[in-house]
DNA sequence: TCGCGATGTTAACACCGTTCACATTTAATT
DNA sequence: AATTAAATGTGAACGGTGTTAACATCGCGA
């Protein structure tokens, strides 16, 4: 569980720092990850992390595509489960979405960051066109995209709605008192009320 | 245009630390705001800040309130034009906060930085929910709230939905390359997209 | 006019990200 | 197996940061 050998070297440091950002953010926000705080918490210098990192926003970037990852895994599962209980599957993977938002507010925050990640990263861009993915898949499974960068007004109704309302809860005024089982009653109510948006099959193609 | 004096006082040192975050950060962004630099930027020494605010947070958040307010005030205009174009109102309200987004990123994130702000002060939360009034009255009017602290499904919905869009665009992969026209564009069709939604009449009288 | 509160200054503290010269360990080559 | 090169970790140092405390100056009311 820990290193296998106290020994000069780490053998695996890169990934310890993740960690590192990881618990402290948990525990104290993402504001308080400090370089020097991560090599604290994995018992080595701090200057021993720009071994593994060009700087501060390389170890954000990779901890934000972590965080992007383990979002899009929670969305599968909820996907997954939600083809057993019967559940509608968008409002599943945008139920998980906002639900992810909440139980890991930090994580949240750090995945969208542009000034304090490199958001051009190409790992970082895999895992978030992944993300969105998993939410078109949620409500359009016969979707044909000539061009997957580009989105259409309802993959970006659908995105936009699930990722506002998780933003409004972490970072905004909504909701602010209430427990988490009502924001997430919350969540299901706007995602239903999204559905007719969604569903509803546009009369003559207006462009 | 400068402060009238240049003695030993200087005037109005509050306001004008509040323009220093503002030039600040709309030149290299939210997170190069530092308190000596604006202090720098006013002309002052940097403790002279903490006479005014109690810390760098405090600043912050006068700064996002005030943001706010510039927001709200972008909105209403929208608003007022609307009415002479024929416009939808909350088509219009809800394209200028993607607008304002675009056009003042800085600005819409320190907007909603919980770890970055004191978000219980007074006076941004009555911005907050001034910001919120003009989203509701631009596609209800007839809005009876019992409690307005709390939002309806579909009052989240719109909120949400104008709110995702703009963080997508703002600190999110989406539309990246994209110029300012077309992400106002992308807007209208997506608010577009949201009205069946909106606008749909919910059969029985539930709850 | 005096004095006092409001406002600004200077110097200091601990902490931060980052770099550089150096130490130690591991892996590759002979 | 011995030597060397590459990888990885260290310690000290730099300038920048938020914040505080003791001190200086100004402006207004008694």
């Amino acid at each position: 569980m820990k290193k296998q050998k106290d020994s000069y070297h780490h053998g695996n440091l890169a990934e310890s720092l993740l960690d590192a950002v990881d618990d402290i953010a948990t525990q104290f926000g993402i504001e308080a990850v400090t370089l020097r705080a991560c090599a604290r918490h994995a018992g080595v210098s701090p200057s021993s992390a720009f071994r593994h990192y060009a700087d501060k926003r390389a170890l954000l970037t990779a901890f934000a595509t972590r965080a992007l990852l383990q979002m899009g895994q929670a969305m599968q599962n909820a996907r997954d489960e939600a083809e057993v209980t019967g559940d509608h599957p968008f409002l599943a993977v945008g139920v998980a979405y906002v639900a992810f938002a909440i139980d890991k507010p930090a994580f949240f925050r750090a995945m969208w960051r542009e000034e304090t990640i490199y958001c051009q990263d190409e790992d970082y861009l895999v895992a978030a066109r992944q993300l969105a993915g998993y939410l078109q898949g949620g409500f359009v499974d016969t979707i044909a995209d000539d061009n997957p960068a580009a989105f259409s007004p309802k993959e970006l109704l659908a995105w936009s709605s699930v990722h506002g309302l998780a933003g409004l809860f972490v970072d905004g005024p909504v909701a602010r008192t209430q427990t988490r089982d009502e924001k997430i009653g919350l969540a299901r109510q706007m995602i239903a009320a999204l559905a007719p948006a969604l569903l509803v099959d546009e009369g003559g193609a207006q462009d």
